[in-house]
DNA sequence: TCGCTGAGTATAGAAAAGTAAACTCAGGCA
DNA sequence: TGCCTGAGTTTACTTTTCTATACTCAGCGA
């Protein structure tokens, strides 16, 4: 963004460990992140991520089994009276961090994309009511407005292999 | 996550007007998102993306135009000494508004995905040089700890049309 | 032992998305 | 006039995703 940041992460910047790609690996596919947000909302069974979501089975088999080899989702069992023990599907603290990036997502679509009566779905501080909203703030605790935000090279950053 | 949200966003929720996923409908494409963070670096121009990205130049044609469609980019012209005329692509303040999202990716890749030395690139704050971080915060100035977070309908929540 | 159920797997055909490479097009310049 | 360049378009091919349906498998209860 900024001038600095223009002349240091230039053209010729190796991308292959870029954290941003590197997470759109994981959650980038069509279905994860809504399996996601299904988990969130309280869903943790084959059967009821179906319905909900309306996807293929055999997506959502892969997808699950991607998210829980990736530690995001973890397996447990669950057992109905009178029925034998299935699995189900918790989400991780590891996957409890991608909640800031999808509620970011959210908070997008609030603002413009939106039904005119307004969002489906609203996200409240548990304590004390109050709409939570995604910002994003310095270790100074300050906050920092969206154009105040400078990107610089960090520990790993390298240049593309030449060729 | 709560069992208050459990019980209301239940499986027979319409899902059509979900903000995450009307969201992702608009940058859920492969690239889309690559494409802003080059825009957020510093690059502009076709030539540019189409270098650092290494995407096919199809692709790279058609997410640019819709995210200028979206009015998430605009074009404008540049003009080096004796060439005529291009366009190139810049920012606009709703795109700007994606930053969060972005960063949240970036900030879980960051944790879980870096190299040993660390992140290829690290955001900080232009004024006071800290590093930032996207945190949850809600409308009476809490810090929300990510399980703190409660989702309830919102004034557009429908259930499904049966059938 | 038989049927039922939830959680899958297997398979096949159609559609969408991605990739690679050749081609076009406009204007400045020799 | 003809060449060069950045910014695309076109086309052909491959891969991934989607849809639909059929099939498996384990164990509980009748």
């Amino acid at each position: 963004m900024s001038d600095a940041a223009g002349q240091d992460l230039h053209l010729d910047r190796d991308t292959t460990n870029c954290s941003i790609a590197r997470t759109l690996e994981i959650v980038g596919e069509k279905w994860t992140i809504l399996i996601l947000r299904e988990v969130w909302y309280g869903s943790s069974r084959f059967s009821e991520f179906e319905r909900v979501l309306g996807c293929p089975r055999n997506l959502l088999a892969e997808r699950l089994r991607m998210l829980v080899e990736q530690g995001i989702l973890a397996t447990e069992t669950y057992k109905e009276p009178g029925a034998r023990s299935r699995p189900k599907y918790v989400i991780t603290a590891k996957g409890m961090d991608l909640v800031p990036a999808v509620m970011g997502l959210m908070q997008w679509g609030d603002k413009y994309r939106a039904d005119p009566e307004g969002p489906a779905v609203e996200a409240r501080h548990r304590d004390c009511g109050g709409h939570v909203d995604v910002r994003i703030r310095c270790d100074r605790n300050h906050d920092v407005p969206l154009d105040a935000i400078e990107s610089l090279p960090g520990p790993a950053f390298r240049l593309r292999p030449t060729g």
